[in-house]
DNA sequence: CTCTGTGAACCACTTCACAGCA
DNA sequence: TGCTGTGAAGTGGTTCACAGAG
């Protein structure tokens, strides 16, 4: 009967592209449960979230047993779940090393403290930028500080977004002073030492992918009709 | 005697994720030139790229046969037939839907210049946003403006920075206006037309990965020694 | 002998299909 | 009957291993 069971398994090695989509389940029954819906059957919620029913199943069944069979899951019990297994019930705390144009933006993205991750400083190595603020007041430190600034506020998340010279630095000057999880803007490969996590976030990589595709679409005879 | 074919065969279908590495070799690549080195083996360029040497061949026989047993890769042309692969080659005009913090981020990224892709406009519906520009000077015009806008400056990459309920209208609006790449910051998964490529960077899922990982380490009794 | 290009083996994730419970 | 949970089948992408060109 581990028909509830909070406890998650030894969860032996759950895939990243699971986990992900856990995410996208979560803001799935966030609206549901704000429009008041109770119960949702594995496909209505894959159909929201335009993946396959078994997929949302399949997903479900690493940490345990949460459905009713003949009636689907109940939406807040699923979603207080998800929070649990993902670990967003409760804050955590972040830096963000590289005072550029993308550190600043990213200090005053809204969306990240609404998701549960409260940016506490800045970091850089211009003496210029150190004591200047972001728009929203996120305060601009040496990054000489790196470990004093992330001791002092129990910082767990480092977000890299210097030039892609000094990212692998960074990134090693983060894991040396304890930082396990880091989000990283910075285009080149990084080296990942055992026991962090580097999610990468490649914009270039991106803007590329959709060049391609132009390139593609217009080396073929432009198939679009105009009716 | 395909060796240098110029024009790529149908490229019947290119896994995405052959085109994303595309990138990360291109980016080895301008630094290899930079260096001066000359050649270059699928094995180095591996390395360097952080994935196997075989992924490197398989990918590149996708679009040709350029390199020289025995020899390996010429950096220059090597570097050549990717940026145009890729579509490179020209520069492209994008326009950012929704001015906030991440909008107005976004249209003063360097990133996005440097790597070949022009900003011509910011769009949002609040009035009183309209008018104002960027640091950088990008000028904010109203939502319903973007089709003339699009038709103006010939934009052919839009960008979708609005709040997570206007997500959906916002790629259609785009589509509608002739739109077909679009970069996607909004949160919910987007229903994408045919004939329309939509690329998604989910910084909360990037972010709850991490908290995932974070959240697991410590259910485990924290393996970290302390040599 | 070196290093590319590529068929074959391998592996991981997805989808199907159904047993089993409400 | 309806829907979950799950073994089995299917799919796509990665890695191996080798033939063959220089």
């Amino acid at each position: 009967m581990p028909a509830t069971s909070r406890k998650a398994p030894p969860v032996e090695h759950v895939p990243e592209l699971t986990t992900n989509r856990l995410s996208v389940y979560l803001r799935c029954l966030d609206a549901l449960d704000t429009a008041g819906q109770r119960t949702v059957s594995s496909r209505a919620l894959a159909d929201r979230c335009l993946v396959n029913a078994a997929q949302v199943r399949k997903d479900l069944a690493y940490f345990g047993e949460f459905g009713v069979r003949g009636v689907g899951y109940t939406v807040a019990d699923l979603r207080g779940h998800l929070r649990q297994i993902l670990g967003l019930d409760r804050r955590r705390r972040m830096v963000i090393v590289g005072a550029g144009n993308l550190g600043m933006a990213l200090a005053d993205y809204a969306g990240f403290r609404d998701q549960g991750f409260d940016t506490v400083a800045l970091l850089d190595t211009a003496r210029h930028k150190v004591g200047t603020r972001s728009r929203t007041g996120i305060e601009v430190h040496h990054a000489s500080e790196l470990a004093e600034v992330v001791a002092r506020e129990d910082v767990s998340v480092g977000v890299v977004a210097v030039p892609a010279a000094a990212a692998q630095e960074t990134v090693e000057a983060l894991v040396a002073v304890g930082v396990r999880a880091i989000l990283d803007f910075a285009p080149p490969p990084v080296r990942t030492p055992p026991g962090v996590k580097v999610k990468h976030v490649d914009l270039a990589v991106s803007l590329e992918s959709l060049s391609f595709f132009l390139a593609a679409e217009h080396h073929e005879q432009t198939p679009a009709p105009q009716p």
